[in-house]
DNA sequence: GTAAAATTAGACGCCATTGTCTAAAACGTC
DNA sequence: GACGTTTTAGACAATGGCGTCTAATTTTAC
């Protein structure tokens, strides 16, 4: 019954720095094998192993296994947030070269949130384990996709007030963006394979280009509701 | 090394149909219990007793676990490829109404092939399992999403041939219909809910929309080359 | 250098699961 | 009703993983 923790307050930086960095090739080690194999397939003996660690080690750090699974799926979920929140940063606010513009953030958004380590971790667990832990992937999908979905709303409907674009729904172009930016990718997602920085530029590319079809405004579109321009950038 | 199934031949229809009966009970339950935990996480004592059989007659029928979860992804594989196939023969052919039709024939493709049992059940297990059994799915990667795509591909071609849509590239048309179609689902294809008949009643009408917004053709785009139409039509 | 804390290797008990085996029971055919 | 086949329940050994414990070793703080 006694926390083994309680001591850490008196420590100073080096034995923290030692702990911690324990900790992190635990989790990492975890993240890793829990992915390949699943909850039930994973062993502890493995991801020791993997992490360089004593089994023991392990069970000091995080009581049981269902723990450290918490554990693992919380550290990955919170740098994708990071992550996510900091691409969603780059959403351009201009109307000019939006094509462009508009591609390139593309290519961030898939290759720093959806196809990178982080995101096929947290969509291949969600698949395996999300009924069991329901709690816990309710607010991955809350704060992951949830807030994709709603801050692109947003930020398109930015867009669209300058008269860049012309949507009727926010939410529902944010979605197809989304959806669009991945359609060349499905398969490799899917699979969890990592598509080259040609693919994701091509893949992009073309979902950009149909987006703006459906949703981009001609140049004679543009001049004839000026007022939509000034009225923002005043 | 006896072969327990020689016997078999001399057996009138009655004795066939229990067996068989059997075996796709066994079959079912398998796939319920697979898709659930996961091939590590699924015992087969679970197996059987969800099949209400003995755990020796699944050992009987399949010799172990991994040949009974390799007969449970072929079976439902065949059956998911069929009813694909029946899906596909229902594309419009017609270029009257095209956006009612086409939204309704996303919504079977959806409801049908994507969000039905034998459709979460593949992705799932493709997940889960694909790294471990590449052969396996790698026929489901080309007899499932490929046939898809491809075939969606020439039915689009011959749309466009019929002067109804304007695609340049086809295959990237055919990704797109069918990542369109998916967007207001992925949440729940990824949580393996199952969609109302409104849910997907609206996702797909959103789709088509968006779709026909880059890729269809005003009317009088239609009537300023009615060559088009004449040349296939006559 | 010393003391405290963390880490390690290894053994251990426990439990679940796999796959085999056997004898009894149920089923279908004749 | 007799016979062959299939199914069943249960016992069984073997395996492997989880989580605990201990004693030795290393690391860190002072």
């Amino acid at each position: 019954m006694k926390d083994r923790m309680t001591p850490a307050v008196r420590m100073t930086g080096h034995t923290q720095r030692g702990q911690c960095a324990k900790r992190m090739s635990i989790l990492d080690a975890a993240a890793d094998v829990f992915c390949r194999q699943g909850f039930a397939g994973a062993s502890i003996d493995e991801i020791a192993a993997v992490a360089c660690v004593s089994r023991q080690t392990i069970y000091n750090h995080y009581r049981e296994k269902e723990t450290l699974f918490v554990a693992v799926v919380e550290d990955v979920m919170n740098r994708a947030n990071a992550m996510l929140f900091s691409v969603l940063s780059t959403f351009p606010d201009r109307a000019d070269n939006l094509e462009d513009e508009l591609t390139a953030f593309a290519v961030r958004l898939n290759k720093n949130c959806i196809c990178n380590h982080d995101g096929k971790f947290l969509r291949k667990l969600v698949q395996t384990e999300g009924e069991r832990y329901p709690h816990l992937f309710e607010s991955w999908r809350q704060q992951g996709p949830g807030k994709l979905t709603t801050a692109l709303s947003a930020l398109f409907g930015r867009l669209a007030h300058k008269g860049a674009l012309a949507i009727d729904d926010f939410d529902v172009a944010a979605r197809q963006f989304v959806a669009l930016g991945n359609a060349d990718l499905q398969m490799m997602i899917l699979l969890g394979g990592t598509p080259t920085d040609e693919e994701l530029e091509k893949a992009a590319r073309n979902a950009v280009h149909t987006f703006l079809k459906a949703y981009g405004r001609t140049e004679a579109e543009k001049a004839g509701h000026p007022a939509q321009l000034a009225a923002i950038s005043g």
